[in-house]
DNA sequence: AGCTCCCGGTTGACGTATCAACCAAGCAGC
DNA sequence: GCTGCTTGGTTGATACGTCAACCGGGAGCT
């Protein structure tokens, strides 16, 4: 930690900028998904990664792992999203806990909503910045990602897991 | 709009380095603030507006200006924090409609909280990035909001407004 | 003046996030 | 086989955000 914690003016503007980035961004897309298919982008992340897994069914822990969530919020907003058809939980074969199973309608919303989705994340996001740009910020982001990494948990530096493609998150 | 909205591989993976940067660092400062001074980052967000005014002191429609934030929401987190003893409404002597105050327990509460939260932005950000990056980066942010802005409002062109010193947003 | 419309702000209802308390298998040790 | 701990999940309370409905004081018109 250094000895002078403050921000001088070109930093306080740069962390301005990107807070203010991120709030558009989040509302614009999150509201666009609400507005236009009745999806959150918290149940977009829950059918994205369901939607990628085997059979459209995955263990409570692995969603927990996959998404980062916590598990009481995971566990609330599967009881939602079950309420609305969504996904089911289904006993499981091989763990002692019950398996969240996409529904149907959990596959056809995602379906409905993927397309739109990675539309606006391209314009506004991907086309803005181009390629190179595009490369830099992400690196940039991984940076960040493993400074926040590293302060949590000093020991055991685990390596990254791959990504596969898919609907974007 | 592209034709084909579908993100690549590369894309796709920027996307969600950055959506998870987005992530961690939200819930690491956030919480951080709430564990050590019982202030979410909302609560930051009004006092640091309120303490750079003019007496510590705002009409609801500056704030609601400052912040981007819905009048709704600003009401209930202003009603909120009333009762908390941070703020406090006291009738405007130029408007229709009463002021936002800073109270010196809200006062004394940013002042308690700033050089942590600063602290922790520049650990976790500034520092990490470096000078060259932080500019970049920042830049970048400030192209995504263009767009953003572009695509809500086609018309009128409205120029930026300055930034001034004070505690981290 | 009296009327209407508009606009900034508040309210209520509802979905969501977090925290802490709880619960119920599984497993260790005896 | 019981005792008790660990672990993964659920529940309840409370704070927060959003939407839509509502309210009340001007401004403008006649």
């Amino acid at each position: 930690m250094p000895d002078e914690p403050w921000l001088d003016e070109a930093e306080q503007r740069a962390w301005r900028s990107y807070l203010h980035m991120q709030r558009l961004l989040t509302v614009r897309l999150s509201s666009r998904m609400q507005r236009d298919f009745d999806l959150s982008a918290a149940d977009y992340e829950i059918l994205v990664n369901l939607s990628e897994a085997a059979h459209g069914r995955m263990g409570p822990g692995e969603l927990a792992e996959a998404t980062q969530w916590e598990k009481s919020r995971l566990s609330h907003h599967l009881t939602r999203m079950e309420r609305r058809g969504l996904v089911s939980r289904e006993p499981s074969r091989t763990g002692r806990y019950p398996d969240v199973q996409l529904t149907e309608a959990g596959r056809a919303a995602i379906r409905r909503a993927a397309p739109a989705h990675a539309a606006d994340v391209r314009a506004l996001f991907v086309d803005v910045l181009g390629p190179q740009h595009l490369a830099r910020f992400a690196e940039d982001c991984r940076a960040v990602t493993a400074a926040l990494d590293a302060e949590q948990r000093p020991p055991a530096p685990a390596p990254a897991a791959g990504q596969e493609p898919g609907p974007p998150a």
